[in-house]
DNA sequence: TATCACATCGGACAAATGTCCTTTTCAGTT
DNA sequence: AACTGAAAAGGACATTTGTCCGATGTGATA
């Protein structure tokens, strides 16, 4: 439940999933890798060959702009799926995930995942939920994000999150939230943060 | 392929699959139904009983804040699905669907929904990619919104849908780009709309 | 230690946006 | 025709946010 308000996503179901169940039905097809802080794990319209499912760690999501802004959609950590859009629609990835803290992750071809989504149903299943589950949570943020001042945003993101400040530099945090360091600085003065 | 760029969602496929196929394969699960202008369709925090989608007419999904103010998610038309991704979680409706012009739709249960997800699998693939097309289009416009100005969003959206201020209220147009009418009609005279 | 790159911090000013308000327009109703 | 309510329009001012900039701190490395 608590996977639905937190600006780091998560999705316990899923990767509980993949580590009792699928990694013994699938013979070698569940690869698992290491990516280290500031590595691309996915590029920006680049082909994707492997969906990922995080196992530990934390990464960004962010599409970078043409004017030359980043715009980070989400933060993912443990269960969290991505290039499963890109499968699903045959399309070039839309974003870009680098690695924050060193990642663990599984990584299944797209095309098995394809494979996977037809023959397994428990597996469409979570899918399926996940896919809703993301839909859900960014229509929500968004839709307070844009109806409400910065420092009620603040204030929001360190409720969900206490360790924000410490774990995410500054730039980041901005980029997640639309706005400038100046701004985010100020916002963060007045609050006594 | 235009239906991933517009403001106004589309989905030529699924309604193709609903009025080609499905009519023919449910008997009386697929009811069809009218909703005038201003009405509600789906209510905010309620049980979603019906998954629904439109035939023809325009409708526009928001979420009202604590605060009163309103925030557009999407403007939905032909082939566009709504209600489906409470039926997949079970969850209480996050956002509101409001006819704008006449809207003829097709409902169906929420229970034989999902049964259909189990049964069928073109349509079980059909919901998948609206699914996964529906969190890309989110992406992408929340990030343009975010890191361009005004004036170069509302560029964006009149080229999208030329028709747009005579078909859209510019309180909804303010709502969907989460900005004051004030500031709205500001940038339309700036860039001499 | 010295140096470099990088994040952070905040002042000063400019630009964008919101708030509040009055006026106008227009369609629907009596 | 007269009236009414809703949408539209824009002036005046306050507030928020961005831009530009130089100062400070810190961790890595030669």
């Amino acid at each position: 439940m608590s996977d639905v308000i937190k600006m780091i996503r998560k999705n316990a179901d899923l990767l509980q999933y993949i580590t009792k169940v699928l990694i013994h039905k699938t013979d070698n097809k569940l690869l698992e890798v290491l990516y280290s802080p500031t590595e691309i794990i996915l590029d920006q319209r680049k082909k994707v060959f492997y969906v990922h499912i995080i196992k530990s760690g934390m990464a960004k999501c962010y599409l970078t702009e043409d004017n030359g802004n980043d715009f980070i959609q989400e933060f993912f950590s443990e269960g969290e799926i991505f290039g499963e859009l890109e499968a699903i629609n045959g399309d070039l990835s839309f974003c870009c995930i680098e690695a924050i803290t060193p990642v663990q992750a599984y990584k299944i071809e797209a095309q098995y995942f394809n494979t996977l989504l037809e023959k397994d149903p428990t597996f469409n299943k979570l899918i399926l939920k996940a896919l809703a589950k993301k839909l859900n949570y960014t229509a929500i943020r968004h839709a307070y994000n844009q109806s409400h001042t910065l420092e009620d945003n603040l204030l929001r993101l360190q409720k969900q999150y206490p360790a924000l400040i410490e774990q995410i530099s500054k730039q980041d945090i901005a980029n997640y939230l639309g706005i400038t360091v100046r701004s985010l600085n100020r916002s963060l003065a007045k609050l006594g943060i």
